[in-house]
DNA sequence: CCTACCGATCGGTAGG
DNA sequence: CCTACCGATCGGTAGG
């Protein structure tokens, strides 16, 4: 690495958090892991709860971007969906360090920044949510169930991903979507016509 | 509190642990929330480390106890995961700080205790697994999806009622095994003949 | 369970 | 981006 630049330590800043937790990195470490020291890193950035809200911002609207570009998908609600997940899984893996800081360190941003996180977080639920709803009326889903119950079961699975499927294992990432497809739809229940 | 047991000081351990992370609890924070200071500490414990183990190792038997009383479960394996599903939300509501330490706290072990975690972990899951495939046998279950990854997203649902579900809230422990079974059975499809 | 303390490490700054 | 450093806090110990 020729030249250390704020983008850096950034993305560094997220990895060890991911990895460590917030608390459980140092500016040293951050120095160390880019090869100059913990003091150096004030050159690039005002300090560490700085990095971690903008590691989190980061996780944030990567989120927010896939849920809005749902909006111009037309078909069902269904379909909505699909798209959804596809579109959940992809920010999940591709950028797993502001991921995993999103959903696990929020709690050691300052009060302000984490309200921010909640306010995004409900954000992007309602256009789980919403989806859910518009099933119920297009038909596409089921209507006897709570939108909002669903979404949340449906993101405790997305969320967990990070934690146990790794990429290069037998599982491609169409599999896994397919996977969480089927279960999410039609469930564990074997009388089913569409089996 | 007339005397801070050493049982007082791992349960509070765990509650801050839960609220804060390992690294965000010191043990000053730990003797402040008992009344003493954090070098009285050590007059029940060894140290830190050895807090973090007991509550983690607490968390792991809660959910092995369960699934072992599992085992003398007659009828369908769709029973016993009924069974399996009740008993694991009721530990989560009743022993929430050390779940919630043994869940995401993890990583702050050392070596040896954070791989008996993860061999915890995998004999758990593997009851589950257990359950899915006598399903598919049994004609209870479907037999046509992976049991481990059922197993998994199964968990996924389970293990993040923390991070939402408040028995404060207007959905009872009861309603909320409910949600799940259901989600979990029967999916999100429409024309489903169980409706 | 407190007093008094240890060396190590923390986030961060001044000045270059 | 380094040198040199700050006060604060860390986990932990000796001795009572």
């Amino acid at each position: 690495m020729t030249r250390v630049t704020r983008e850096d330590v950034v993305q560094t800043a997220g990895r060890l958090f991911s990895l460590y937790g917030y608390h459980g990195t140092s500016m040293r470490d951050l120095g160390r892991e880019l090869g100059l020291l913990g003091s150096s890193l004030y050159a690039h950035v005002d300090g560490k709860q700085q990095l971690l809200v903008e590691v989190v911002e980061r996780g944030a609207r990567f989120f927010q971007t896939s849920a809005d570009a749902v909006g111009t998908v037309e078909g069902t609600a269904a379909e909505r969906l699909r798209v959804l997940i596809e579109g959940h899984v992809d920010v999940v893996l591709e950028h797993r360090d502001e991921v995993r800081t999103y959903l696990y360190e929020a709690t050691a941003l300052d009060d302000d920044a984490r309200q921010n996180v909640l306010d995004a977080r409900n954000r992007y639920e309602a256009v789980f949510t919403s989806v859910m709803k518009e099933g119920a009326a297009d038909g596409s889903l089921r209507s006897d169930l709570d939108p909002k119950t669903a979404t949340i079961f449906t993101l405790s699975i997305l969320n967990a991903i990070d934690r146990w499927y790794s990429e290069s294992g037998r599982m491609s990432r169409k599999k896994l979507v397919d996977e969480i497809w089927t279960f999410i739809l039609k469930g564990l229940c074997p009388t089913n016509p569409f089996l």
